[in-house]
RNA sequence: GGAGAGAUGGCAGAGUGGUCGAAUGCGUCUGACUCGAAAUCAGAUUUACGCGCAAGCGUAACGGGGGUUCGAAUCCCUCUCUCUCCGCCA
């Protein structure tokens, strides 16, 4: 949500910003029903005024004793006047805040202008290995090894579901104590989460009411499952106004994530890269609004540090304007490398939704110096997709014969073992 | 799932239809006293929106929503949450 003065006051601005993110949001609709709101409550205000010193009045007449009766009934119309009114205003507010929700926030300066073709690599880290055999997909080695099954899932669940299998799901397990014990280092606090929130939830956040579509839902309990714990993370603190001196404030929480992918059937249907549900060690942080943007690569940073080591080699794309996520100013994506795509494939999104979900979720803090309590900024990443980084080791990590090395640094979570093989 | 109790300002806690945005205490801030501090005294101390160049003024908010009334923190309905007891249960 954008602030309705800062709109008002930067037509022109806004405009040019939206066209850049590809939003369909009407602005002139907006800023009439902005218009038509406030002039309605200065009307009605006055109304008001005037009916609360007559009330006023009735009151000590009363005390006095004296009639007030002959009054009432004047008074009585001027109050159901501004019944009326109110009426109008709520649903004048109700259209304002549909349209309101659908605009995204406004991308920093630093984005790249355009479509998904004009995402910027900003920097590319560690070389790809060069193998003297066709590398194999993940799926292949997975299968192949035993520690990857599709199809029980799709017995129990259906398609876009997976099993792991013994090293398989200890690899999983390993991953995510691996990347929260190296966000720990960092000063994150380790949280766990809901993963069935409210309605509010998942719009403070920012995924409602435009995303409702990709969400699952329980319905008959009026739940929705998270599509990442940033839902959880960001309303951790909605309504609250932070004490002086609490920010920043760095959360690291594991989940599974569930998201229903609709329209996207064509797309990934092989392997562990687009699923139902998959898991995630994800990274949100509450900063002062002048530090977001240099938070933003300190939070990259620490997402980039799981690759670097487990020396999977990655890049980092500033994503352009028409691409960058809903609530975000400015999202870097990193891409790790897959042998069997001959690509780089996204593992990790990292945002900066400056005051964009702190003004859903009314989320302040004080300053040290005292003064009025401000919206904080937030910021969320991966860190990573522990699936993808699954995939990615399978097939960075890959031999001829179809086993698997396990990287350096996650053998000590896996009992000292060094290799998964064909058992 | 059943029975009951409750939700008020940063905290504690009054207030059951009429100058109540809200007593009092604590906390916090400012000033006085002091070499300084403590204690004491005086004052201040919510937020949002709107109007205004400004000083300021207006409106709204006592868990959320709705209702009764000229007027609601106070009465009625409803939802949510918290607590206690019972049942069930990993």
């Amino acid at each position: 949500m954008l602030d309705p003065k800062y709109v008002r006051e930067h037509e022109a601005e806004v405009r040019q910003a939206l066209e850049n993110c590809r939003s369909k949001v009407d602005l002139s609709l907006y800023l009439d029903l902005e218009r038509r709101r406030r002039d309605l409550m200065v009307s009605v205000d006055k109304r008001k005024a005037r009916l609360n010193q007559a009330s006023e009045e009735m009151g000590r007449m009363k005390k006095e004793g004296k009639d007030i009766s002959q009054y009432q009934s004047k008074l009585k119309e001027l109050s159901d006047e501004i019944k009326q009114m109110d009426g109008e205003i709520a649903a004048v507010e109700k259209d304002f805040r549909d349209v309101e929700l659908q605009v995204c926030n406004l991308p920093h300066p630093s984005v790249p202008v355009g479509g998904e073709e004009a995402n910027q690599e900003v920097r590319r880290v560690g070389e790809p290995k060069q193998f003297d055999f066709k590398p194999k997909t993940h799926d292949e080695l997975g299968v192949g090894l035993g520690i990857l099954d599709f199809e029980k899932a799709a017995k129990i669940s259906g398609a876009r579901f997976f099993t792991l299998w013994n090293l398989g799901a200890k690899l999983e397990r390993a991953l995510v104590n691996f990347m929260l014990d190296h966000h720990a280092s960092k000063g994150y606090q380790e949280l766990v989460v809901p993963h069935l929130v409210a309605y509010e939830s998942m719009e403070m956040s920012g995924q409602f009411p435009k995303f409702i579509e990709q969400a699952f839902a329980v319905e008959k309990d009026n739940l929705y499952l998270i599509p990442t714990a940033e839902v959880s993370l960001a309303n951790l603190h909605r309504g609250e106004t932070l004490p002086a001196g609490s920010l920043p404030k760095k959360y690291a929480a594991f989940s599974p994530c569930y998201r229903r992918e609709a329209g996207s059937y064509g797309k990934d249907t092989k392997g562990l890269i687009r699923l139902h549900q998959f898991n995630k060690v994800e990274l949100f942080q509450f900063v002062e609004p002048e530090k977001s943007m240099e938070a933003l690569e300190a939070l990259t940073a620490d997402a980039e540090d799981i690759l670097k080591k487990l020396g999977l080699p990655y890049r980092v794309v500033a994503l352009a304007t028409g691409d960058k996520s809903f609530a975000s100013t400015k999202t870097y994506d990193l891409e790790v490398w897959l042998p069997s795509q001959n690509t780089y494939r996204e593992i990790s999104s990292c945002s900066n939704c400056t005051d964009f979900q702190a003004r859903r979720g009314g989320i302040k803090f004080k300053r040290e110096g005292g003064g009025k309590p401000e919206l904080v900024h937030t910021l969320n990443g991966s860190g990573l997709a522990v699936g993808r980084t699954w995939l990615a080791i399978l097939e960075n990590y890959q031999k001829a014969d179809g086993s698997v090395e396990i990287p350096e640094v996650l053998r000590p979570y896996l009992g000292g073992q060094t290799v998964i093989s064909r058992p």
